[in-house]
Parts: C-alpha cells; sequence; structure tokens
DNA sequence: GTGGTCTAGACCACC
DNA sequence: GTGGTCTAGACCACG
C-alpha cells in the first residue's frame, strides 16, 4: 500500500492520507486488523512532518476506520461496517457529482452504471 | 433560486455558491439563457463580500457552466451538455463516495440504485 | 472570561482550555452567539503557540460546542442543548466519581446533594 | 475480579486497571484485606508490561487503596473510608462532568438524580 | 520505540 | 484580517 501525495493541489496532505486509505480499506487492499507504518515510518517515507501524519491517523480514528492500540500502532478496524447509512458529507458529495454528470450529458442510466463500475472496481482491487 | 449558505462548514462559500448554481442548473430551476443576479446584488443578497460572488462567477464561467456579457451580465449557457464525460475531479470524488458507501454496508446495487435516485431527485426539481 | 492555565499538570494544555470554555458556557459568562477571540489572540494572551489554540477550537468545534465563522472568529454555538443525554465518556467518569466518594465515606444522600450543588454554583456563575 | 482493558482508548492502561480496581473496591467485589494478584500475575493474565502493572499498585498503594506487604502481595486496605471528602480532583471531574450534563439539557434535579443512581448502582454490585 | 503534545516559525486560502 | 496547513525540531508519557 503505497501512498500518492500531490502536493500541488489544494486537498491538503493529511485528508489525501486519509482518502487513500480509507480506499485501500474498501479495496481490500488494507485488511481488518492489519498494521499500519507509525506514524513515523509514514513521515519518513511520504516526505512530510509527522505531525500531519498524525492529522490523517486523528482523523481516520475520530471516523472509525482504524484504531490505534496503545502497545503497538494503528490497526484497521473492521467495525465500521454495518452502519447501513451514508454520512450527509457524502450524500451532499453524491448529490453534486449527479448534477455534474446530468449537465455532462449523463443519463440517469449511465450514471447509476457508471456508480456501480467504480464500486466494482474497488472489489476488484483496481 | 435561492442561496443557502453555511458559514460555519469547511467549504469555501465561493463554492458553496457555485456547487448551488450547478445544482440549480441541473434541476432546471436556472433555465439556459436566464440571467443571473449581478455579483453586487448577489453579494448584497448573501451578505457576503463582492470578492467572494465574483470568484464564484469566474469559476463557472471557467467551468462553462455560465457566460458573461459585459453588457448583460451573466447568463445560463446551454453548452456544456453533451461532452459525455466526467471531469477527473468527479470521477475521484465519485470513486471515493463508493468506498465510503462499501465501508458503510451499502450493497453494488444500493449504491447504484442510491446514485440513480439522487439523479432522478434532481429531475424531479426535489 | 479568563483562562487559567497549569504548564505543570499532565492535563493538555488544549484539553485544559476546551474545559474551561465548557465550563464557562455552562456558567453563563459565555452566551450563545458570543464571539471567542481569535486563536492569535487566545495564544498571544495565554502564552502559547496558535497550533495549540487551534487544537483546542477544533476539538470544541467537533463537540458542537462553537462554530467556526468563515468570516470571522468562532462563535458559542447555542443547539447543543436538547440532547437529554450524556456521552459515555461523561458517564464513566461519574461512575467512576461516584465510586470515590463511596470510598471516601460520603452516602448516597451526601454525594447526590453534592452533585446538585455543583450544578447550582454554576448557574450562580461561581 | 476481571479487568477489561481497551488498548484504543486514550485513557492509560495503568490507570483503567487503577479505576477499575477503585471500582471493584467499592462496589465490594473486592473486600477489605482481600489479596490482589500479584504484578506478574496480572500482566500474564491482561496480557500487558509488568512495569505497568506495577504503576498501577504504585498509584493505588500511594492513594490508600492498597497496602503492599513484601510478604503476601497486595492486599485491599480497609483505611480509606471516613475521609469524608473528596480530593480536588475528583471535585473537578464532577465540576466539568455537571457543566457537560447542564449542556446536554438535563435539570439539576435530573443530573443529581443521575448521580444517586450511578451510586446505587455500584452498592448492587453492577 | 510508540503516539501525544508543544514550540516557533512560515505560507496559503478565504473573506 | 481570519483560520487552516505544514515544517523541523523537541520533550514527555506510555509500554
Amino acid at each position: 500500500m503505497l501512498l500518492q501525495l500531490d502536493f500541488s493541489i489544494e486537498t491538503p496532505i493529511y485528508m489525501q492520507i486519509r482518502n487513500q486509505i480509507v480506499l485501500g480499506i474498501a479495496q481490500g487492499k488494507l485488511q481488518p486488523g492489519e498494521r499500519l507504518p507509525t506514524i513515523r515510518a509514514l513521515a519518513d517515507d511520504a516526505g512530510i512532518n509527522m505531525m500531519t501524519a498524525s492529522k490523517a491517523y486523528q482523523l481516520l480514528k475520530q471516523e472509525g476506520y482504524i484504531l490505534t492500540d496503545r502497545r503497538s500502532g494503528a490497526i484497521i478496524s473492521g467495525a465500521q461496517a454495518g452502519k447501513k447509512q451514508l454520512d450527509e458529507k457524502t450524500l451532499s458529495a453524491l448529490r453534486l457529482s449527479a448534477g455534474e454528470a446530468k449537465l455532462s450529458g449523463l443519463s440517469k442510466e449511465a450514471f447509476a452504471g457508471l456508480c456501480g463500475r467504480l464500486y466494482e472496481e474497488m472489489e476488484a482491487g483496481v
């Protein structure tokens, strides 16, 4: 699981880390119980500051995607499944994407199909 | 078409304006050729800085959603239909939403269905 | 509303700030809608780093005690009333306090009375 | 008396041990004079470092909750009753809890009632 | 060795 | 002006 950070875009680095780890879990590249690199290792590897890495982990922890074991480092939580509901932020993002898709000329079926395909690609671990 | 701005969330105000206008077009609340309020009027109505309103219009113009005419202000463009393709940013956002949906426990079908429903709601002008 | 920070105890500074602001709201010293000092002003006044002040505000924001208006600074939120339920952390803390009270020789009535008195003192703005 | 340790929360493990033993005494699960497991046994059972267990016992001894005898290990002290006063730390914690309760919408009566109930539950050994 | 906290600076986006 | 982000260091509690 290699992180690809882009320092030129507006998305904060800690958020890029967070997003890629979330995607990594969804894709099955990161399994529940699996250990994440320590903050220091991540910071060194990615060439960023410890605090930036720490911020990403704290966000992931707060969202329930990871647990930080006091003894070792951070591990992927397996417990977040089952809420069966998206939070309001994700819904807003989807609504906006649907609007942009419509204005791009995609039909409802094409959009729903695209969404399904993106979900599938994740399962395939693309 | 009334703007609903939330000054307490992290999305910048100019981006909130941009998003709501994009959604307004997608929902048909704003028709191609329709005049938008002037920057000054928008700023006054919403209680925001003119620079903020200006930034939103510049972004919309750059994305092709509106046209600005020196004489008549800004009007909704009708030309953005037909690209038949989403830009990379929207795709990334969708991919991330798909991942979060998967981790929330939604099945592929449930996710695609939700996306379709959100698209429909837009047509209904909800 | 003056902050009293103790740099010698183990409670992190950002948590001391958070606690005192929560108490300030509960005591009515800080009214809903009232503006808090800016991060910079708070940091200067208290002789601490901006990021420490920022951390306290982010925590308060996340807990719903304050809102940060992009245009001005942070204001006291008035919306957190009405949950009618304590979070699990507070309950655990209370349970532990009850245990320590019992071992100190306080009767159930004495403990409940003390708790009521502490609540009252807050209303009196002590 | 089984310890329930959570390695993922911010409360240090030695403090979790200390708290649960204090609660155990308050609940009557641990009687004055009763022997506690040795540091080594506790550490092995809980899967923690001996230093951690030792730190918990040192704290409990210093607070007067247990006595350590070179020959027989640690035993529950019966002497801490009768101070009839809470220490300042516990008072601060209670004050903060009272504030959070008030901001959650609990009335003074509801809060005092809750505190009494938590005290009772302890006597019932829940 | 781990994460958590803090400092003293800096830059940037937003308004 | 504001808050948000980031860096390069440091110290400390915990295990």
